[in-house]
DNA sequence: TCCCGAAGTTCGATTTAAATG
DNA sequence: GCATTTAAATCGAACTTCGGG
């Protein structure tokens, strides 16, 4: 192991002429381009890498970003990574992904070893979170800028979102436009955040539109920690559904995996999609793309969501640098109608 | 920040005797009880952690291993991660994961980055490598344990694979034994190291079963950065193939991506599956399951090889630290036939 | 000689204060 | 905002050595 002094000792001048040197330092202002010279030449020569290690002891900078995952098995994570990873990287930052499995447990524990390990910033995707995060304290004490993923909190930590609101109303505007007058619904599981804004978005466009809602159209996905559950959850509850011979043309999932499920539901039940039912999803995850039928969706846009927490953060590590105020940002992003194959105009009835 | 000389004000004992309790050094052993406790009770009192850091800077031990994925947004990754994970998490180990796109430079970046940041023991995820890794150097030569998942590399690091021979042997044979004589084959990209023995196991189990194997009917995956290529290259490749009027009633895919695509080609051009042609993938991945018909594959038991290769890493991390010697192991896992939706007894043949 | 505990060095870099031309 | 360079302190913990009872 190469180290500073082995430099200083090669080029002839002191280990901290050779720190001001390479790091650019103000003073390197005052030294003349010869020794600046002889020392690059030196460290060249020594294939001389700073120990990060020692560097971090003494700034604090540990160029590092905490991304906090409840459940990477989630396809929605993905491309949120992917995002993350897009604006992290040309920065010269190192993301540090853990996943929570979403356990309460895991989440303490992992934050702790973040922080431990100076992480400057922390992203939490809190695509399908249960556990109940009241981590405001910590991280607040500590001045630690943070965004969170899916989810809006009070305090100083930034929120990205897609407007469920409005995806919801767009799902539901698609199927009418369409001709679909009798809807059914998978609503998500209560204590998911989601939940609610999609189904007031439901709500709001049925009233613009003089939608009647049939209550007994109206399923619920179960609470569970997880995410895949919602698969097997949407056909169960749509096998269900079609044991009570309910009519209807169309069904809106509350995310691209009940509507997988409701799909095979349907089809196991003699229902072809699209031409006796369609269906419509949220999220457009990647498989959404290569079911068969694929999957009329609505697009949150993943990718520029994990984007813009990262960039956010990345402003609140500038900011506590340069000792700014930190301002937390709360943005609202908006959905997108993908219109596949899964849906159709309405038939007469079945 | 509390550290290890506020605990030993507070408790009225120098730093050196707060730090052999703490970690319960060897030279604890003397130290009498009511000392330690006096300690102890200090140390809870001002709420005192470590500094991760600075204990690193010491004592050379990260407690991190590297993980380096070549393409995160591929579906085969995530349950390895899983399985990286749950080996990890139990030691107190803590996964870096970096994304390295296929890129070689990205891959170079990144690992100097690990190694920067000191991890004690690294793990590839090779599912999609296009890139050439010629890493031998830098790893072998710094002593660090290392294990691949999905490649066989000579030297010093452990390796963990699926049989792959086996594995399109048995997909073969599932076909063959459901009555199928005309099957077609997409075989993977020519850079991938999976190709060659998958369509070994192919030839060995045709030669076997004296299965004529139909030149006209072997499609090949072009080379691509991007794993998610071979769905569309799936679907283009079989629609052509149909073009030309072959008649086959079954076909063997390179992965389950590229059977998605040729699923989609075969009901696009009017033949139903299973019903008149019958598709087998291989991997079995997350969307395997969700599909219409779901697909008949088959599993690399993906979360075991990434705890194989985590446990190795480990083991390997252990040898160094015992100055024991380092030995590398090679596993070879079993891979299983997942019958699913999409296979049937053959037709007589369309 | 045996315990117990402290003082001081080390890890590798950054940074301040100061010395010198 | 003399210009140029450096010795020494610092970051926080770990470990080695040594001295007193």
């Amino acid at each position: 192991m190469v180290t500073i002094r082995d430099v200083a000792k090669e080029s002839g001048f002191s280990a901290a002429t050779v720190s001001i040197v390479l790091n650019n330092a103000p003073l390197a202002h005052y030294i003349p381009a010869t020794t600046k010279a002889r020392i690059q030449k030196a460290a060249k020569k020594l294939h001389y890498r700073p120990n990060v290690i020692a560097r971090l002891l003494r700034s604090k900078r540990s160029h590092t970003v905490g991304v906090i995952v409840s459940d990477v098995t989630d396809p929605f994570c993905i491309p949120v990574l992917r995002g993350i990873d897009n604006v992290l990287y040309p920065a010269s930052y190192l993301p540090i992904l853990v996943d929570i499995h979403n356990q309460r447990e895991r989440f303490e524990r992992h934050l702790e070893m973040l922080l431990d390990r100076h992480v400057e910033g922390l992203i939490m995707v809190a695509n399908w979170l249960f556990v109940d995060i009241n981590l405001l304290g910590d991280i607040e004490k500590r001045n630690i800028p943070a965004a969170i993923i899916g989810r809006e909190l009070k305090g100083s930590i930034s929120s990205v979102m897609v407007d469920n609101e409005a995806g919801a109303r767009l799902a539901l505007e698609h199927l009418y436009s369409l001709g679909h007058r009798r809807i059914a619904f998978i609503r998500g599981p209560t204590t998911l955040a989601d939940t609610v804004p999609r189904w007031r978005g439901i709500q709001s466009f049925a009233r613009s539109a003089k939608l009647r809602i049939d209550s007994r159209l109206i399923m619920d996905l179960p609470n569970s920690l997880d995410p895949n559950s919602s698969f097997e959850n949407g056909y169960r509850l749509t096998a269900a559904l079609l044991k009570t011979r309910a009519r209807f043309t169309g069904l809106t999932a509350f995310d691209d995996l009940s509507a997988f499920g409701a799909m095979r539901a349907l089809e196991k039940g003699g229902v072809r999609v699209p031409q006796e039912c369609s269906v419509v999803g949220f999220d457009d995850v990647a498989p959404s793309m290569l079911s068969l039928p694929s999957l009329t969706t609505i697009r949150q846009p993943l990718q520029a969501m994990g984007a813009s927490a990262a960039s956010s953060v990345l402003e609140g590590v500038d900011a506590v640098f340069e000792k700014r105020l930190l301002v937390s940002s709360h943005r609202k992003m908006l959905p997108e109608l993908v219109v596949r194959e899964s849906t159709r105009p309405a038939p007469r009835l079945f």
